[in-house]
DNA sequence: TTGAAAGCGGTACCAG
DNA sequence: CTGGTACCGCTTTCAA
């Protein structure tokens, strides 16, 4: 475990002084250093294997090119974590880095991973979650420039800028998929209370009915939770022992979790989709939607655009001038996309 | 944006000097500063809220207490990041924090993620994958104290510590579980070949059969990938259109997606499950094994334990005597845990 | 009991 | 064009 090689090492090498050193290795060295002992410290450099020690730098310059990243589960939940994708995506292209903490759903973390991160000098910070939800902002997040991705500050002044899916949109264009099939019995589980995505989503499933005149049976929609199980006995119950000519053509579900268990009972009823029961699914949640049968025609969460939206504002405040925030809008909206698979068909007869 | 209190700025408050500060706030102060100014530097640090900047105390110190985690795909794939997360408890417990950064897959950027890591003076690092892999250690690795886990190295002569789970144990007791429930005809839909565990957990299903006494019909045991579709129509393959006499009693997945996929070929064909057919995973996939209808009997992966184990094994090197190392087994295999839920039950008739 | 000074690895300014 | 030096924030040794 012999050390790293240091600037000094390399001036020794080249038989020159450490500012020598650093000047040339910063591109600065013409006009200041000669040609010739330029070309021995490219060498001697190369021939250490010569990298700067980050820590060192980050001291001198007080800034570190690191953006923490906070994740409430991102990182340990089965949920795909392409937010923080698209965000490293944008930060490597920019030349810095991203270092993710994840503090498993306990917000007493926060702070002290927030003080961690900025004790390391990060230059900035992203707060992602996985589902949409409002957050309280902790308080060292506004001691440097910071972004929220997929969360939003609920209180009446928002301090962050915040990058989210536009779930109303996306609501409404799944909706009006189905309608375009001709469906005009569309039950919608909706998911929980507790996700502030579930409300956004049946609106939009609202302003689909309403903008082509389909009224909404409201026994149609109900909150069902978010998993298969749910999506099972969602379905029996729209489904199962009732006339052809009662049920449902069409079933949209707030995720495709939900989905599942909606194709399940189906199945379990011999019912054939898309023939007799069209399924809508949300998320296009990878290894779920595109690989079941029928292939689950979904809205898909624009997670990868959303990741890098947030670190692009994030790095244009950090590198263009400060004084420009307050000018910009608070709020980005993404919007979702419509994944046409197999599910979903005509309406029966 | 105002800057951070300084060990300088306590000092001057408190009327001393720095090293008084740096002495008592680090517990050296008895014996050395007076029990007056002791309460005085308590104080203003308090005041001034005055946590020491980490960054100088790495250069400083030459290291970090922070251990960095190098992932091929854990945080981006739509797997959960339990390894992750088991390894962090363990960090946090013992004063070390994780920083984790994620390649999605592509190993040419482990190196350059490697030598920033290390150039930011990390006293360990960790290289999680999500399935079982064997990976060629990066060149950096071996030049800081590091461990592996979910994946191995190759070579004749290993130069890391690895954790793995016990698949060839996980495919036995699988196996053995619904031996016990009289079945004793049991096809296996058994991953890809792409992956080292399919392999392993097969070997189980063997030794299981082996050891009962049961033959194997090879013709039972197929690659069938590892996702629903793949799962789906290997269950058609086995189930449709066979008189029940030719049908095997059990279906044995190599993971939860599988399984999800032949209970939907199940439904499909009217099979109840477990009367007809049990189903068993493997993984125990949050939000998948437990809310599917019904609940899937599956092997868990110990992924909480593995982080946990190779995160100990580290900080033991790191902090204990670095002699001791090579004297130490370079392999730790953690048991899986078989979950017993409601797909699985008696054989037929 | 206290404070001054050196040094961790760089960069940048300033004489020479 | 070059080398010396101060400084980033902290710990640690050493003299007073």
């Amino acid at each position: 475990m012999n050390r790293k090689a240091t600037a000094l090492d390399v001036a020794k090498l080249a038989g020159v002084s450490r500012s020598a050193v650093s000047l040339v290795l910063n591109g600065r060295g013409d006009g200041n250093v000669a040609k010739e002992s330029q070309d021995r410290i490219r060498q001697a450099a190369k021939e250490l294997k010569y990298s700067p020690n980050a820590i060192a730098l980050s001291l001198r310059n007080q800034r570190s090119r690191v953006i923490g990243i906070l994740s409430d589960e991102v990182v340990v939940s089965p949920f795909d974590g392409n937010i923080i994708g698209g965000a490293d995506d944008i930060a490597r292209s920019r030349g810095f880095v991203t270092v993710v903490m994840d503090t498993e759903r306990d917000t007493a973390r926060d702070a002290s991973a927030i003080e961690t991160l900025l004790d390391r000098q990060v230059d900035g910070l992203m707060y992602v979650t996985v589902g949409l939800k409002p957050i309280e902002i902790p308080q060292g997040m506004i001691r440097v420039p910071s972004v929220l991705a997929n969360c939003y500050d609920e209180q009446p002044q928002p301090q962050l800028h915040h990058v989210i899916p536009d779930e109303v949109t996306g609501g409404r264009e799944a909706t009006e998929h189905l309608l375009q099939w001709g469906h005009r019995d569309i039950a919608l589980l909706a998911g929980s209370e507790d996700s502030p995505a579930a409300p956004l989503r049946v609106q939009g499933y609202r302003e689909a009915h309403s903008l082509a005149g389909v009224p909404v049976r409201e026994e149609r929609v109900f909150m069902a939770g978010w998993d298969i199980d749910a999506g099972y006995h969602g379905a029996m119950k729209l489904l199962d022992d009732v006339s052809p000519a009662d049920r449902p053509t069409a079933i949209m579900c707030a995720n495709d979790r939900l989905a599942v268990g909606v194709a399940l009972a189906a199945a379990r009823l011999g019912l054939s989709v898309p023939r007799d029961l069209s399924i809508m699914g949300y998320d296009d949640e990878a290894r779920i939607a595109d690989t079941m049968v029928p292939a689950l025609t979904t809205m898909a969460l624009p997670l990868r655009e959303i990741g890098r939206a947030a670190m692009t504002t994030l790095l244009d405040t950090i590198e263009g001038g400060e004084g420009t925030t307050a000018a910009r809008s608070m709020e980005t909206m993404v919007p979702c996309r419509l994944v046409v698979r197999e599910s979903t068909g005509p309406a029966p007869r």
